[in-house]
DNA sequence: TGTACATCAGTGAACGCGCGTTCACTGATGTAC
DNA sequence: TGTACATCAGTGAACGCGCGTTCACTGATGTAC
């Protein structure tokens, strides 16, 4: 059954979309094309019509959620507010929908070329950003701007990973604390 | 052919010991019984006769990893070197001996429940520890160990995760900066 | 201390299963007249 | 604008492969006498 252009074009959006969904939720590893054809509402036969291999949308599903995440993320015009969104209970529940770098950081040194590149181009980009909160000079704010990046990342994953709620309540207090402000 | 208990024994913590660097390397998803047990120099048949199952194995695993980690961190008595050696060039070259929180921390959500549980001991368990660096009040020390390890984890995550070797160096120092001064 | 037998750690073939990937086919879409 | 045919997005069966796990077997170790 072909199918219009358009729509062959918005099938491949949607699987992008399942992809970067299931993989921040379930690992690259963890979830397979069939999975993500049937997400997306598709059979698996069809996935190579659209890309060369699983690795080839991993990068692409983890660009994605990156842009995403970045989107999310600029409305918040002061260092407290961003902070407090990216540290708080909601972003921990929900890891489908959240940080990319936090769900996938840790997976990213022994996945493929194009994944590698997506993340350091975030990163860079994340830095540019959080350091545009800071006062003073250039090279102070960007130190500032990597503790930062690395306290929200770090703090996330520690939430996530402890089994007790309250420590992970706490660690996201602590952290939005510490992180959050930028005088 | 049967083998003295005393080198079962032997045979078991090599088997624990070659998974515990495995799945730092390359994940829980990553490694397969075969490759775990010809690692630790056995054939995989033998596999089930130390353990009930690869899971069972993995919060072993990581159990160890972190033990050794809390081990080799012991050495140092001041906050300053003892950042200094987590957020080190060599650590974040070395993910099979280092940190299984930062190699495995981002897996632990999705893993058993045995694996939940030996990260969340050894959470509370560092958190004292970096705590003991900090002066003040107790609530004030907690809040400072959270934020350092939170950073810590963090920094070296990012540091690993990017593909631009000055970026990485660059974040390593600048979070070495951030979070090694106890006063 | 020496012998006879039971035990059981480790071996390697085999299992069912799910994975990433391929392919012949279908039938609606796009195009040429 | 309407018809005839080529195109090609999506389907579903099939592929080889590696995985976690099982099992009959082996032969050195441990034990009973």
């Amino acid at each position: 059954m072909r199918v219009s252009r358009e729509k062959a074009a918005e099938n491949r959006e949607r699987i992008v979309a399942a992809a970067s969904r299931l993989f921040r939720a379930h690992g690259f590893d963890g979830v397979g094309v069939d999975a993500i054809m049937r997400e997306a509402g598709l059979t698996h036969g069809g996935f190579y019509g659209h890309f060369g291999s699983k690795d080839e949308l991993a990068a692409e599903a983890l660009q994605e959620a990156l842009t995403r995440g970045n989107e999310r993320m600029s409305r918040f015009t002061d260092l407290d507010s961003y902070v407090a969104a990216y540290l708080s209970e909601r972003h921990r529940a929900d890891r489908a929908e959240g940080c990319g770098l936090a769900a996938l950081g840790a997976e990213v040194p022994r996945a493929s070329r194009g994944v590698r590149h997506a993340i350091t181009t975030f990163v860079a980009e994340r830095l540019e950003r959080i350091a545009g909160f800071f006062a003073g000079s250039a090279a102070g704010r960007r130190k500032r701007a990597i503790a930062t990046l690395a306290g929200m990342v770090g703090a996330l994953t520690l939430a996530r990973a402890v089994d007790d709620p309250a420590l992970a309540k706490e660690i996201l207090a602590a952290a939005r604390d510490a992180f959050g402000k930028s005088s």
